[in-house]
DNA sequence: CAAGAGTACTTGACGAGTCAACGACCTGCG
DNA sequence: CGCAGGTCGTTGACTCGTCAAGTACTCTTG
């Protein structure tokens, strides 16, 4: 019953391999994660919300700022703060040098939300992630994504991502 | 790189930072092959499913099994294959030995869809991973996710190196 | 051999994101 | 000045996924 040797052999080329084995590790860390914070009534983009305006001065940033900066489109932002404002975890508050500009500020019941949920999601990164390498090891791993994500995420080092941009023959 | 760690360092703690550079290296690599995959009128999932579709023996494989060795649910499975169906990329058809359950089979067009789509793909994965680290680098990096992927999805080596024929167990 | 329990898939209602098309505002230039 | 053309945020319509409940079948067991 086997034949097509030449196309069964494309189909399991060691490059799909290796990036599944990319795919499978990165969204069962990730699985780990999502599923902590879901068990604080959140979502992980709106925990990691939370986390950049935390570290932002005043604790406020732009909309426009917050969607460069994940992996969100504005509209995405839009929704998402809505939801995180409702909760009164962050409130929308005027930018009083561009009026059609609106800061998204961290809440103190939003930090008191980080407050809770930081420990335990630490904990969780040092179980599924770091230690589970030896200290080279993961010097290396963290360096080879260095590379990775520099090559695929020009400008992102300091916090600015952009949508990728690439499209095809259709 | 490791200071004196303040309480309110709580919110930049180099845990972040490294899962946040796990999270943007495979996110932009998985960004440059998800726009690709559209650009062929496809998504990754629906992809996915296809490649593993055209390895298993016959060509196909139960929708529980999909949904075992996807990251969706049975119900994700059965509206993902509703619309491969729909493009006639697959077919429904019958188990003989459990009338309750159901093969999704790849039709030649769907084979020829991959076809289409993976000498590029491979293409892509070269560029935005394997051409990026040096060879040593990369045996350290696959390692190293292999540790994780199996400490955090025990049991799923079978990913995207063999089919894996097995339904009735247990 | 008939319940009862468990499994395989589907469906309805909904959540969370996208894109395209706004209205509101800002800026540069004739 | 005045307005053409960009940017900021929101909204409507849609897609893709989840969960919970439902239907149809299979397995176990007294």
């Amino acid at each position: 019953m086997s034949q097509n040797i030449a196309e069964t052999d494309l189909f399991a080329d060691h490059r799909i391999t290796a990036m599944g084995l990319f795919t499978e590790a990165f969204t069962g860390v990730s699985a780990k994660l999502a599923n902590q914070i879901v068990g604080h009534k959140l979502v992980m983009a709106e925990f990691e919300v939370l986390l950049r305006l935390s570290r932002s001065p005043g604790g406020r940033l732009r909309m426009s700022d917050l969607a460069a900066q994940t992996s969100l489109t504005t509209s995405g932002i839009t929704r998402l703060i809505d939801r995180l404002e409702r909760g009164g975890l962050v409130e929308r508050t005027a930018c009083p040098s561009d009026r059609r500009g609106l800061f998204a500020q961290i809440t103190d019941l939003g930090r008191a939300r980080l407050t809770d949920v930081l420990p335990e999601h630490l904990g969780l990164i040092d179980t599924w992630l770091i230690d589970l390498l030896e200290p080279a090891e993961l010097e290396g791993f963290l360096g080879a994504l260095r590379k990775i994500r520099d090559a695929v995420r020009p400008g992102a080092a300091a916090g600015t991502a952009e949508p990728v941009e690439d499209h095809h023959a259709k």
